[in-house]
DNA sequence: AATGAATGAGCCTTCATTCAT
DNA sequence: AATGAATGAAGGCTCATTCAT
């Protein structure tokens, strides 16, 4: 067993004893030791790889980012029209990588660690961009732009809102009903919008 | 200098040092001396009117609450219609008085806080299931039974995702256009569930 | 209900409460709130009327030092020979007055703390003296001197140490236990350095 | 300066370091601070090897315990008769090991402590049991079974009781003193139940 | 590559004591 | 005579971080 290349699985134990560990208190309230201990490490080996605490939290939120856009990437691929992009993008947020406990709990507390960091605030303000185009990827299609942009808003709140209530009841409303309340809010603001077949005709041309 | 009869001024003091101090932190982690400063106090003077730090947070909590409620109630009041009264709820909740970067930051805060502590968990249970009745209370006479429970659940969502949103961006979305979102919400839902005027009538029956 | 007066009533329950606190802990670390609050008033009182901790505590140990030897002088007074003297000084040192938890918590505690506070061991070396002169009041009569001596050392030594095992097991030995034993050393003592009848004698003629 | 393998000797210099310190101060109101300082190390270091202080505290105990037993264990050894197994309990516990200020200060503020602790009242019922059964072990050989336990009681209370006098007194009794009035008692006691010549062989038969 | 050893800084909490009323 | 109000000081404990091995 040689002990070179472990960097990089030491990296990704401690990303995600950090998520795990988060995720079992609920909050950024963790100690190093105590996700050191679930990575089975030393608190100094996570220093020693991350040089300090906030830059595993950074690094952290990084990997959740990045497995999110991930899946959304894949979604999107997969979808067939401007309507199926807007579901697309939905379901993955509530998709079982995501729509987990710990990581909810994990988004939760990082949202709040971000009023204090900058560095956080950055990251999420990265992660709402790219929520806002890949909704408006789909939603361009199907409604005007102002009104488009201002559906892509809603949904996002949506799903934070969704995310934040089901983390303090234990697993309500769960996947499917989450994803449902948002769906529906879509279906509606389109109905109101225009015609169905209008709707449908732009969304299957421009796939 | 008064030296009698200080104990309600001084808790309303520290409770109010203690939304601000959350406020400026951004987070629950604000030292007792921290809070009892901003109150012009000593720490063990808060530890003698609340206890421990927890007892003081719950009541701040508690104070939040009341606050709001006491806000619903006198916006139900003028409400003159069950259209009005859903309006009134939302209305509120982005109030002058509630969606100032405070007491957003303190909300939010408080929100992660409860997935530790079982104390604050119950009160915002506590917060959830009273919004949902003032909102049912509109709704209710809107929308047939299980479509307005869902407007309900979706209306909350989107109103705590508003929150989380305006707390990570400075001051975007403001209450206008927060309140414009949740607005839009509503008249979509009840465009698509039924036609205006049937619904007009029921609301204003109901006065 | 004229206030006035009040002073030696204060001080008496004050003095009453530091004894119950003091064996309802068990230990010295009892707070001045703690005692008040069993005395019936504020804390501020106690300081009002014993300027500081230490002296209410002082006062205390000479309260209870001064009803040992009020009780002691009774006995003595009753004996009616220098055997009786013996005896009716251990009898009261397990008397149901004295021989109670909260006293005896109380004494220990007294003891250690003496080993830190001066003042207090000054008191103790007062009640070392005079126990052993009250026991000496007897067995002078009973042994040559230099015995007599080393028997009121270790009686004196029998009853701490009764104390202190009494203090740590619920109540064993009782007083009745306690008495047999100590009774059993001096008729140890009177039996291997003298024969009975001189020593009925001489005991017989000295009251 | 080594920095491995430092567990067990930190360990001992913090015990050790505790015994001093309440050795100095006559009672168990040590800081951390304070014991952590005779040790050289910082009370951070107390705490990362005993979690908190009533873990170090009786640590101490178990310790002082431990190097009782020991030292009796070894006097025990090298008893030759009955007797002498009774003079050898007694003369370890006034060895110049155990019969010193530092010591006795812990012993006695321990036994106090114990009033409050639950943990450290099961650690001195085991000394008080040892305590009678190594007594029993010769006194057993000399007198009569109600007899021998009323009279280990005795000595056991004796040893207590000297040992608490000792504290508070400079130095008095000292060892020798001490002895001579405990094996002043194992004398009247053995000359009143049974003539010499039995005794003596009895306890020859049984080494 | 990895860790045990060690600490400084900081926080919550308690408590004796003082003071104005 | 009595107390509520208020605080300074101190202690136990935690934790991120550093360092030598």
């Amino acid at each position: 067993m040689p002990k070179v290349g472990m960097e990089p699985l030491r990296r990704k134990a401690l990303i995600d004893a950090t998520v795990s560990a988060i995720g079992a208190r609920g909050s950024l309230d963790v100690t190093m030791s105590e996700i050191a201990g679930r990575a089975g490490v030393s608190s100094a080996l996570a220093h020693h790889y991350f040089g300090a605490k906030d830059e595993l939290l950074q690094a952290t939120m990084r990997h959740l980012l990045a497995e999110l856009n991930w899946d959304t990437r894949q979604a999107l691929a997969a979808a067939q029209s401007a309507r199926e992009r807007v579901s697309a993008v939905i379901a993955v947020n509530f998709s079982e990588n995501q729509f987990q406990p710990e990581t909810i709990a994990a988004w939760l507390a990082f949202y709040v660690e971000a009023q204090k960091s900058a560095a956080l605030r950055r990251l999420l303000r990265v992660y709402a961009r790219r929520l806002h185009s890949n909704l408006m990827s789909g939603l361009a299609g199907l409604l005007p732009r102002p009104t488009a942009d201002q559906a892509a808003e809603a949904i996002a709140a949506l799903i934070d809102g969704l995310y934040i209530r089901r983390a303090l009841r234990n697993g309500t409303p769960n996947a499917t009903g989450a994803i449902a309340i948002v769906e529906d809010y879509v279906e509606a603001k389109l109905g109101t919008a225009a015609p169905a077949t209008i709707r449908n005709r732009l969304s299957g041309d421009q796939s």
